[in-house]
RNA sequence: AGCGGUAUCGUCUAGUGGUUAGGACGGGAGAUUCUCAUUCUCCAAACAGGGGUUCAAUUCCCCUUACCGCCGCCA
């Protein structure tokens, strides 16, 4: 048996894109599960579009995912290299040899003539097919051409190919996901391969390039479908093996539109500015056409890859949803040891002091305020008001809750005691289930009121985590200070 | 227009020729908690429509509809 071995092709064009990470998670799981090779490839034949920041970006966020790969650009391997650009060589030899058989031609045609018959076809409401004008050049013809200073692109000669490999002029394959596939081969014009510029066309550079890496599985997006019968013409053209091809649904935003910037992050690297933790991401992003056979849908990827099964992959499309993300971001949070938390939440407190904090407050001040956090960046705000010293701003709901008189009473019962309470989180626990225990007995104040003129003159908010720790957390001082501020001389 | 693909709660999905069609997110109700959140319990929510095949169809076949993709000397 063959050696599996399948690859990511990201094109450098923009930063690595959450589709694209999923495509290249399927890849991942897909080479784990059976033991084989993920290779990346940059695909930067368009010079124009590519940029070195792109490459850079999507080495970055495929290795902030752990979506590792055994062969590329980086780290090598035996069927280099793996960036289009420094292949260029390789690409003119094989087209000679699809021009030496015949199932290549040259094409003098000019982007006028090419418009010309498009628009002759949609005015006769037919699909485009290029007219094979160019098939039959003599060599005088081509000459003149040459001589006129055209330079002519090559193109691949379907019709011949087809009559070469196959029976009926109905191209079929065995998709991965989605089954028999089939296209008449009629339809398929006699496509470019190599530009007139010398650069290599996507559809024969992909072929070239899966077939010298050895590639035996290409995992892509179903946009590729139609790809795949060119290049399955053209691998067999050239006499290497086919490999096998599986298309993934698309993944489109909640309008069902494209999912674009507009919906909010789509490169990965702007979900994890965002303080969206990877193993969520990867997590959430498996479950779009997967599914796990026991119902759990939290898992790593070494579990997905043991359960994995690319035949059983939905071929549909889904929608990208936020909120489920969210949800599982969440519960990553929850679940992330407190030392690492600590330190990933740290690049969303930089505009805190945090060195005036012992590493044993700060600690503490995590613990309590994780727990409700959506995305890592939730805890800059979440954790305001354990910064300012005697200062606090009041939110609205706070200073209205500071002017009733029940507060006020709250509050001036509070100065007064705590001045004697032993400022430690087990005794202030216990100190204020007793205040609070008293003021219901004595006043009928629910506990609830009573801590929400607390808290709304500590936090300056009516909600927050555990009064108790935020109070040992702030200290005495600041603690009190603030509730002495929020005493007001007049009201009724 | 043509060609190809897809169709189970709002969303991601499980599932079967005979099921009370299951789970998760989201939504609603309640319990717990000093608040918010968490957690827990409960509830509502789906087989696109029409024809076949069959004793029986959500499941198999066909048509319609809707949606997606492709029709580049882009990748």
């Amino acid at each position: 048996m063959n050696e599996v071995r399948v690859r990511i092709a990201p094109s450098p064009s923009g930063n690595l894109h959450i589709g694209t990470a999923r495509t290249a998670l399927f890849n991942y799981l897909f080479a784990k599960k059976n033991n084989g090779k993920f290779i990346l490839r940059i695909e930067d034949t368009d010079a124009e579009r590519t940029s070195q920041e792109y490459v850079d970006n999507i080495f970055d966020s495929l290795k902030a995912l752990g979506l590792n790969w055994d062969e590329g650009p980086d780290v090598g391997g035996d069927y280099g290299p793996y960036t289009q650009s420094e292949r260029f060589d390789i690409y003119p030899k094989y087209v000679q040899k699809l021009l030496d058989s015949g199932f290549a031609y040259e094409c003098f045609c000019t982007p006028e003539e090419l418009e010309a018959e498009k628009e002759e076809a949609t005015k006769n409401k037919q699909a485009y097919v290029y007219s094979k004008k160019c098939e039959n050049l003599t060599e005088e013809e081509k000459a003149k051409f040459r001589a006129e200073g055209r330079k002519p692109a090559i193109r691949f000669n379907v019709s011949k190919a087809q009559k070469a490999f196959h029976d009926s002029s109905i191209l079929e394959f065995d998709d991965l996901v989605k089954g028999k596939l089939h296209v008449d081969t009629n339809l398929i014009g006699d496509f470019v391969i190599m530009k007139s510029n010398g650069a290599p066309t996507y559809n024969y550079a992909v072929v070239i390039d899966d077939a010298l890496m050895k590639i035996s599985h290409v995992i892509r997006g179903e946009d590729h479908i139609s790809n795949t019968y060119k290049q399955i013409l053209i691998f067999e053209a050239l006499g290497f093996e086919v490999p096998k091809f599986g298309h993934l649904g698309m993944i489109l935003a909640p309008d069902r539109s494209k999912l674009s910037k507009r919906h909010g992050a789509t490169a990965v690297s702007d979900f994890v500015e965002q303080g969206y933790l990877t193993d969520a991401l990867l997590n959430f992003v498996a479950l779009l056409g997967w599914a796990p056979s026991d119902g759990q849908e939290i898992k790593t990827v070494d579990e997905i890859a043991q359960d994995f099964r690319i035949n059983e992959i939905s071929s549909s499309n889904s929608i990208f949803e936020y909120d489920k993300l969210k949800w599982m971001n969440s519960h990553y949070i929850k679940m992330l040891p407190i030392e690492e938390l600590k330190e990933k939440l740290k690049k969303y407190l930089t505009k805190y002091d945090l060195s005036s904090m012992t590493d044993a407050k700060y600690t503490r001040m995590i613990e309590i305020t994780y727990e409700p956090l959506t995305l890592l960046s939730d805890i800059t705000d979440a954790v305001t008001y354990f910064f300012g010293g005697d200062d606090v701003e009041l939110d609205e709901k706070a200073k209205e809750n500071i002017e009733t008189e029940l507060s006020q009473d709250v509050l001036r019962t509070f100065v007064e005691q705590a001045e004697t309470w032993e400022w430690t989180e087990e005794n202030l626990h216990e100190k204020l289930e007793k205040f609070r225990g008293d003021f219901k007995e004595q006043k009928g104040y629910k506990p609830k009121f009573t801590m929400w003129a607390i808290r709304a003159a500590i936090t300056g908010r009516l909600c927050g985590a555990d009064m108790t720790a935020i109070l040992a957390i702030l200290g005495k001082e600041h603690s009190l200070n603030r509730a002495k501020k929020c005493i007001l001389s007049n009201v009724k």
